[in-house]
DNA sequence: TTGTAACTGCAAGTCACTTGCAATACTCAA
DNA sequence: TTGAGTATTGCAAGTGACTTGCAGTTACAA
């Protein structure tokens, strides 16, 4: 949950990086802490926009410095927008999404496991269950 | 595999079905059943531009309809490009893929336990892989 | 307080993809 | 075989997400 400590935390992260602390910056990390579901960069740009929000431009500059300092991370769904969250306090946090076809809502699921689980969602009331597992890394080829 | 029966058979799903079996749709078909990895629109731009190739417009309208037709499945990446793949015959054929973090290269994978399948990856020498699994489905209050 | 490098925001550009529309070409019926 | 009528094509122009160049601004270390 985003909290007033987490804002805490995450200023203090800010200070001891190289990075410096602006008035830009700050608006954005208290829009962002604010989200309880992943956002997207054009997401904030409609709420920052104007007097002491932040440019477009900037936005996009600074998500990768919060997702460097480790406050934010990246979740991309099927749907050519980039997709954020703010990181969870404790490390090894590790979930999943899903996605309605029709609506795009992105909903956090708490659970993990990955069998049994499109059960659990059938009984939650979702239908046309589909899913999709990705892996990334340097391939052979690239270390 | 793409092999001439199976352009055989994609030419009869196209003309058993509505869509007409225009020369774009023919060259679009040849290359898409060349391809041994997903690949992109961009990618069968390049390579379809010019004298008997199509445009990149038709190519845009043209994959959804083959999707439509069963002969393609889309699967995303965290790319900002979909990529699509050549339907396997076997119906219930389920996979999944790596991307390279670098290379961005896709490869398929022949397996599809999800429990220990980052051993298995990283016995072939993978680095620092990372997995995101996404459901998809109609919301409850969508459905 | 000040020098300077980091940062910002505007303008313009890129890339994937979409839409409008007039010209073309499948397909089916005669 | 042909002609009609509609699906399809391809150009041009547009959209939306994101990036880049650059000149002016600002945080912050000394």
């Amino acid at each position: 949950m985003p909290t007033a400590k987490n804002l805490q935390a995450a200023l203090e992260k800010i200070s001891a990086s190289p990075y410096r602390l602006t008035r830009p910056r700050r608006a954005l990390l208290d829009m962002v802490l604010k989200q309880t579901k992943p956002f997207s960069a054009p997401d904030l740009e409609k709420k920052l926009k104007g007097k002491n929000g932040c440019d477009a431009v900037t936005i996009y500059r600074t998500l990768p410095v919060f997702i460097e300092l480790g406050l934010l991370e990246r979740c991309d769904f099927s749907d050519q927008t980039a997709f954020y969250e703010v990181t969870h306090g404790h490390e090894g946090h590790h979930h999943h999404h899903i996605v309605c076809t029709t609506c795009k809502q992105v909903e956090p699921l708490k659970f993990c496991l990955v069998e049994g689980q499109e059960q659990v969602l059938k009984r939650l009331g979702y239908l046309n269950l589909k899913h999709r597992l990705e892996f990334s890394g340097l391939c052979p080829a690239c270390a």
